[in-house]
DNA sequence: TCTTACTTTCAGATACTTCTGAAAGTTTGT
DNA sequence: ACAAACTTTCAGAAGTATCTGAAAGTAAGA
């Protein structure tokens, strides 16, 4: 598994590499583990459904890894397993719309970054309500004002989600002109 | 610097407790390390502004992980340096505006995430625009389609970024009704 | 110029994350 | 029930990120 880089053949291949090792550093200042965007950029441009072998082949990873990293994906809702009739093992592919792809990673950013956070300042702004110093008012102060912003960037990532491609693309018409 | 917790003497400074070490728990899924969130909580909820020491004890770290992180908090400019006159050493400062924070850190991310991936779609759509076969074409189309949508996130965000905090809370009503 | 009060740096230590590979588990067909 | 084809798990290895603490650097005041 840890022979050169496998054998692009037509063309195109060649930016497909370059592709897929970028994203992959990309996803490190994402959060997002290499391993994993890599497996995301090699099936969002993937002709066909793929198979682990064939992932692990083509990115010269373990079995364990691939596995690992293909179910998460698949957790996240951006790849789907496909089953081919006939077949006995698991294909996977990626959804290719950017929209789609888009409203699913804001999804679930937003139930694993801004949901706890908001829950700890809920508890914080609650437990110092009745603060009467002036530096108790203020940090409690503090607290409501990060707590409300949350929710209203909650409400907004809502509305924005819930748009088809269209009417999202016209809404921004209107706030860019 | 490894003892028990320091003391909080007045009731909210329980809560701020709390909140200190949340906030860096949460940094962790934000892509900022924990130190640097914790850092940013303590300043953000101090009535006065901090100098090192004061940091390192209250959080019990050392000088060296408290200079660095206190520098990163500058350079993200979440964080100001504050000289009192007649004294010599430099006091810390956080942006308790949460739409001034808001601003700030979506800069700083669209200049850290956004525009490097830009880069990378940019160079894959242009190497491949003259793909005649069918898989090359549709390479071609997919990059087209990220590198459109990330143009579009980036001018949403930079029209967001230049409302005032009135003006910005018009838009949304205007949005969320 | 020297001392004192402070800040910055960095090599090595620690802690955390990710990856491997082999073994165990599961499902399907015979 | 068994074998073949495939998937999942997990203990330990490898790789990264972060932290410490002591030494070096800097600047103000005497």
């Amino acid at each position: 598994m840890n022979d050169e880089t496998p054998p692009p053949s037509p063309s195109w291949e060649l930016s497909r590499e370059e592709f897929i090792a970028q994203w992959g550093a990309l996803g490190s200042n994402w959060g997002i583990n290499r391993t994993m965007a890599q497996i995301h950029a090699l099936l969002m441009t993937a002709p066909e459904p793929m198979y682990t072998d064939e992932i692990m082949e083509r990115l010269s990873i373990s079995r364990g890894n691939a596995n690992t990293n293909i179910r998460e994906l698949v957790g996240w809702g951006l790849v789907r397993l496909v089953v081919k009739k006939g077949e006995r093992r698991e294909y996977f592919e990626a959804e290719k719309d950017v929209w789609k792809m888009f409203i699913t990673i804001a999804k679930e950013r937003k139930r694993r970054e801004l949901d706890p956070a908001l829950a700890v300042l809920r508890k914080c702004a609650e437990e110092t309500k009745s603060e009467t110093g002036i530096a108790g008012r203020d940090f409690h102060q503090q607290m409501k004002e990060l707590q409300e912003f949350v929710e209203f960037a909650m409400k907004v990532s809502d509305t924005v989600a819930s748009m088809k491609h269209a009417s999202a693309l016209q809404w921004a018409m209107r706030l860019l002109s």
